[in-house]
DNA sequence: GTAGGGTTAG
């Protein structure tokens, strides 16, 4: 008997007479588009299922089947399911399918392991480990590629690598590439380049050779680091031992050199690629233009784009994206509402990261209006506000100076869900201080101690200027004191914020110790430095220092910036025969 | 299992 159902297919219902599936179709690269044909011919297109409720029918209908289906059609109704992000229905269904005597294997059990991950429940995850045994089902690689890379989502770092450690100590199961994939990126990403690289030379001791995916994560995550010598040594390496490099690798080295500005070694590193019939792709042109536009060469990068479509690489929303955020910069708002518009009009959907761009340009711009307007539009959308949407308005309005505002709208943003990150706590802290709010900023910052989340140099920085600008020195200088004693390095900002904060009280001496200690902790004083202290002298009245420390700066390549050329002008103004103390600055005047 | 984008400090 033969029964049509709507969304199934014909032959969905037919009868079965064997529950071993024979053939996998894949039309579609898709993971869900796959359909299942029993020999009997019971026959379900998978690509059929819409939705939850169409699952959960076929679901019902199948485990009344005699004789049952084959384990990989729960499989696949399982994945399916979990595709759709339907995470608690997957384990109800699982939960029925014991219930019901159905059998399982290794494939359902991984399922059910990636399923409790993407919920974010890590130790359920773990709980599923004893139905292997009970079972009789052996672990396998997969298992324990799913439960690392859960693991690493998780951002339990420490159990991911402990659990790779016993994996290759107590030989469960051989790790393969992708199990070494799985623990490189983790570490990579989280800056820990140099365990990544201890891994691949541990690799080459093992049975599981490093391929080409293996070495472009260390290659990648060199280039991250700006260590481009390292990056390139092991491209050496991978040609040396007969792994081709592909796509991947040259894109990271490039993208490296683009955010370094070594537009010569791009060139060269082009060319190198395409030699090795090796083209570049909508990835490599996009690193290219983005490398551009952040240096204000968005002229140039528009160039690259026609370039690209020329050679038949058409720009995705990435891509126009890059060419946004350098219009942004410059401030021409207006062509980056242009383009804006334009990828709509060629049916590209602006993303997330689109929106943020734009938003982020009127909030720079002080147009709050458009900004918020542009947040509205957003939230209707199906990709909503994220955190960096919120972030970046909430800078907005402590930048405009409306702070009830931007109190409301954090107020609003932890209703709706979202959890303040690093950058939250930041514009939080600058912006409370910013406007006197010394002691809402130091409650916060006692929280963040506390908690030690969402805390790092930056917010230290933060708060030493913030103390300093409102008059509290001492305190700043403190907390300064305070910093080595807890195993936290200060950065060049740290110093040049300390230094500020003594000129700013007039204390010269105190300055230029500083200075001192600033050059022995291996930081060079830089432009901001050299303007710092200058502006330093110039309130002091303190013109002959200021002379001779503007000799010394001459000398090494530095300049005025905007505020201290405006600071003395005013003095000059004030007091024209300071023009005769510094015989260099009559140069500067007639420019 | 590998490459591209947005938010904080002097």
């Amino acid at each position: 008997m033969t029964r049509i159902h709507p969304r199934y297919g014909i032959s969905f219902f037919a009868t079965c007479n064997s529950g071993s599936a024979t053939t996998i179709i894949r039309p579609y690269s898709s993971s869900t588009s796959i359909s299942v044909k029993c020999k009997s011919g019971l026959n379900i297109n998978f690509e059929n299922i819409k939705c939850l409720d169409d699952a959960v029918t076929l679901f019902h209908h199948i485990v009344s089947r005699q004789p049952p289906p084959s384990v990989l059609v729960y499989c696949k109704l399982l994945n399916t399911i979990l595709y759709m992000k339907h995470y608690s229905d997957v384990i109800s269904l699982f939960r029925e399918m014991r219930k019901l005597g159905i059998p399982i294997n290794d494939f359902i059990l991984n399922i059910v392991v990636n399923n409790y991950f993407l919920m974010h429940h890590a130790d359920c995850a773990y709980s599923v480990l004893p139905i292997y045994l009970k079972n009789g089902i052996p672990f396998d690689v997969v298992t324990f590629n799913t439960l690392l890379r859960g693991l690493f989502a998780e951002n339990k770092v420490k159990d991911a690598v402990e659990l790779f450690k016993k994996l290759v100590s107590v030989k469960i199961c051989e790790p393969n590439e992708v199990t070494y994939a799985i623990v490189m990126n983790g570490l990579s990403k989280r800056g820990h380049t140099q365990k990544t690289l201890s891994l691949l030379r541990l690799m080459k001791q093992g049975n599981t050779k490093p391929d080409i995916y293996i070495y472009n994560i260390v290659i990648d995550a060199f280039c991250k680091d700006g260590n481009l010598d390292a990056a390139i040594n092991l491209l050496n390496e991978t040609k040396l031992k007969g792994i081709p490099p592909n796509i991947v690798t040259y894109s990271s080295l490039i993208d490296g050199f683009c955010k370094l500005g070594q537009w010569e070694k791009v060139k060269t590193f082009f060319s190198e690629m395409v030699n090795l019939n090796i083209f570049p792709n909508v990835h490599t042109f996009t690193m290219v233009i983005d490398g551009l536009c952040k240096e204000g060469k968005v002229e140039d990068a528009e160039e690259v784009m026609e370039h690209m479509i020329e050679k038949g690489v058409e720009p995705n929303v990435f891509t126009y994206s890059a060419i946004m955020d350098g219009y942004c910069l410059r401030g021409q708002l207006d062509r980056a509402r242009r383009i804006f518009d334009f990828i709509i009009d060629k049916n590209i959907q602006p993303n997330i990261f689109s929106y943020n761009i734009l938003i982020n340009g009127y909030c720079k711009e002080k147009k709050m209006v458009e900004a918020m307007q542009l947040f509205h539009e957003l939230s209707q959308k199906r990709s909503k506000p994220d955190i960096v949407t919120y972030n970046t308005i909430l800078q907005g309005l402590f930048e405009v100076g409306r702070i009830g505002d931007a109190g409301k709208f954090f107020t609003e943003m932890l209703s709706t869900g979202a959890i303040p990150n690093f950058y939250t706590h930041g514009i939080l802290l600058n912006g409370y201080l910013k406007y006197g709010l010394v002691e809402e900023a130091m409650s916060l910052f006692n929280e963040l101690e506390r908690t030690k989340e969402n805390i790092g140099i930056i917010s230290y920085n933060i708060i030493i200027n913030g103390l300093c600008k409102n008059g509290k020195l001492d305190k700043a200088h403190a907390i300064f004191e305070k910093l080595t004693l807890m195993g936290l390095l200060p950065n060049a900002r740290t110093y040049n914020t300390m230094i500020n904060g003594f000129c700013l009280e007039g204390l010269l001496d105190e300055a230029k110790d500083m200075l001192r200690k600033m050059e022995d902790n291996g930081y060079l004083p830089d432009n901001v430095t050299y303007n710092i202290i200058v502006q330093g002298f110039l309130r002091c009245g303190k013109i002959s220092e200021m002379a001779t420390f503007m000799k010394e700066m001459a000398g090494s390549g530095f300049s005025f910036d905007a505020t201290t050329t405006g600071f003395l002008v005013n003095v000059v103004r004030e007091n024209p025969s300071v023009l005769d103390m510094i015989p260099e600055l009559h140069l500067k005047n007639k420019k």
